[in-house]
DNA sequence: ACCGGTGCGT
């Protein structure tokens, strides 16, 4: 990438030279392009049309500063050069800024490197310029010739070349510059220390972003952000979390940049009463909400498991664009309520919103989530006929989960033979879950082989490779598959569900006996067991395929992690409350069944969010996510 | 100079 667009600018450089010899102008046309930019003077009309008013560099900046397109500011710049004014400093760095806000970094940098005379300034607006296009090689290019160049470099130019570092995620060029801001001096500067906590953060090292975020003596909001927003994509959403509360604990009021990206930090962490506390938050203040912020608390309430929050606040949203749409599609869809999320489409075409790819990967995601295979096939073909939005490999993937859970295999692996782009992850995932459901083991073992391919570190595979295996009785092959595992020093990951209760989340693992409470939570499950079993409730362990062998074994389907869960729930919250639950894998069908008669027996509503999606049950024992277990 | 922010599959 960085290739392509570095030999692309040395193409449009020689046209930006020719265009600048070819520009020329006359005196004549120079206060014809000048005049409507000057600024309205008081003086009667002019006495002597031969002496006209003397050009001020302030005249060539404020017409720069007002220029609509390059060209514009092609004509400014060849009146500046028959002016003799291009020799100022000041109006060649202004061009040279004005340039490349366009931009024409071609002509900014034809006219940076003609310059006699070179600033801060200069460098600094060349630097950032390449930046900002993407330019990267010749930003860190001429940020190396400005090194060279013995000025000074100062703290304008630093947070631009950092940001390079950050976007190519180049850590170790990121780590010498480091070493140059200790050399200038200019490790307290705010944009600086800024821009490195960003570098580090986006280049996964939060833990160095992190100290440099402590050693800062002074930090604006900018500081915070980038640091919750590290945290938050490397995975550690509670550490972002926290960040938010010290922030709001120093005085430090979160702006609207600062609170999107703790929403975007609890929608990863799916904890209701976060969420609740960060829209309250934002209902404190008294302005509307813009459409970057109404869309992340959509879609943190449709991930911390309430689409009905979500859709209050789409409805409230002034403006919205297609990421609120696809958001809030999104967000029915993973709650089962596929009806609804389709409902919206017609709605978003009234709005004049145009869907894009991701609406329909939102689409057949919610259509999956919800068994409407008639509608999935129909706007599988409409996408592209109606929108020329050819399919990728994401919507294949929810065509063959559709499918595959609908019981329509042949189609399945009909589509997925037609289907000419590589195969990933995700694909061969669903691919594996359809072939599973209908027992096609020889079709699982490849989907299966593929993935330890794709992703040899992850352990979900080889557990569901081995339990593929054991269903068709195939002990040798169950046997080398875990060998294999043990030999990459691979284990599984344990699963483990977490229960909110009083704004508090309790950890739960299989068989757990660590919980304070544990004691009556073993009773409570007891009872609950035996009252489920007089309604029917018989255990299955067929379908603990994603889960192995311990939690297999018959004592210890009893000890789901799912069911303490559950059970410490039942007894630790008074009749009414819902139960929101959270599994960091999938619920196994043994659980599902659990949970569901659970509800049932108990009247109570359970909300459960697993590593994909969210299963409502409630006192009626139905599950909006329709079962396909 | 004006940084930091929103949606997607198993």
């Amino acid at each position: 990438m960085l290739v392509g667009k570095r030999s692309a600018f040395s193409i449009i450089s020689l046209e930006a030279q020719k265009s600048l010899f070819s520009s020329s102008s006359s005196a004549a046309s120079l206060s014809a392009v000048l005049d409507p930019f000057l600024p309205a003077t008081e003086s009667a009309p002019q006495e002597t049309p031969f002496s006209p008013a003397p050009l001020h560099p302030r005249s060539f900046v404020s017409a720069l500063v007002r220029c609509r397109s390059p060209a514009e500011v092609r004509k400014v710049h060849a009146l500046a050069t028959t002016a003799a004014m291009i020799d100022n400093l000041g109006v060649a760095n202004k061009h040279v800024y004005i340039y490349a806000q366009h931009g024409a970094l071609a002509d900014a940098y034809a006219l940076f490197s003609r310059m006699k005379e070179r600033d801060n300034v200069s460098w600094s607006v060349i630097v950032g310029g390449f930046v900002k296009v993407g330019y990267y090689a010749n930003c860190l290019q001429t940020f190396r010739d400005f090194v060279r160049s013995g000025l000074r470099i100062d703290n304008f130019t630093l947070p631009f070349v950092l940001r390079a570092c950050r976007d190519t995620v180049s850590l170790r060029l990121g780590v010498e510059i480091h070493h140059l801001v200790f050399k200038a001096g200019l490790q307290s500067d705010l944009s600086v220390s800024a821009a490195l906590v960003d570098m580090y953060a986006r280049c996964g090292d939060v833990d160095d972003a992190r100290k440099v975020f402590d050693r800062m003596p002074k930090r604006h909001m900018v500081t915070w952000t980038v640091m919750m927003s590290g945290y938050a994509e490397c995975g550690n959403p509670e550490e972002s979390l926290a960040l938010f509360d010290r922030m709001r604990g120093e005085g430090v009021v979160p702006d609207k940049i600062a609170t999107v990206t703790v929403a975007f930090a609890c929608a990863k962490l799916g904890v209701m009463h976060k969420a609740k506390m960060i829209h309250d938050y934002v209902s404190s203040w008294n302005f509307s909400l813009n459409v970057i912020l109404g869309t992340a608390l959509i879609d943190m309430y449709a991930k911390c498991g309430s689409a009905d929050d979500a859709r209050v606040i789409f409805d409230r949203m002034k403006d919205r664009n297609v990421i609120t749409w696809s958001s809030m599609i999104s967000a029915y869809g993973i709650h089962g309520r596929g009806r609804e999320a389709l409902d919206l489409f017609p709605l978003m075409l009234q709005s004049s919103i145009r869907p894009n790819r991701i609406t329909f990967v939102s689409i057949l995601s919610a259509c999956s989530h919800a068994g409407l295979v008639d509608e999935g096939r129909q706007f599988f073909h409409l996408m592209e006929r109606d929108y020329s939005i050819k399919p990728d490999v994401k919507h294949y993937t929810c065509m063959v989960d559709l499918l595959g859970r609908a019981g329509k295999l042949s189609e399945a692996l009909e589509l997925s033979e037609k289907m000419t782009l590589e195969k990933d992850e995700g694909f061969w995932g669903a691919l594996l879950g359809a072939c599973r459901i209908h027992g096609n083991a020889v079709l699982a073992e490849k989907a299966a082989k593929s993935l330890l391919e794709l992703r040899p570190r992850n352990s979900g595979y080889y557990v569901l490779l081995s339990n593929i295996y054991a269903n068709a009785g195939r002990w040798e092959d169950v046997a080398e598959v875990r060998d294999l595992m043990a030999s990459r020093s691979l284990r599984k990951t344990p699963g483990w569900t977490w229960i909110e209760i009083n704004n508090e989340t309790h950890r739960f693992g299989v068989g757990d006996k660590s919980h304070p409470q544990s004691k009556e939570i073993y009773e409570t499950l007891k009872v609950l067991i035996e009252k489920l079993e007089s309604a029917g409730y018989v255990p299955d362990t067929n379908f603990v395929l994603h889960d192995i062998d311990e939690e297999l074994k018959a004592g210890f389907l009893y000890t789901h992690s799912e069911k303490l869960a559950i059970a410490f729930g039942l007894f630790a919250t008074p009749e009414s409350t819902t139960l929101r639950i959270t599994k960091n894998l999938r619920v196994c069908g043994d659980c599902h069944t659990f949970i569901k008669l659970a509800s049932s027996v108990m009247h109570r509503e359970i909300i459960v969010r697993d590593a994909h999606r969210f299963h409502h049950f409630n006192g009626g024992g139905s599950c909006s996510c329709g079962d396909y277990w």
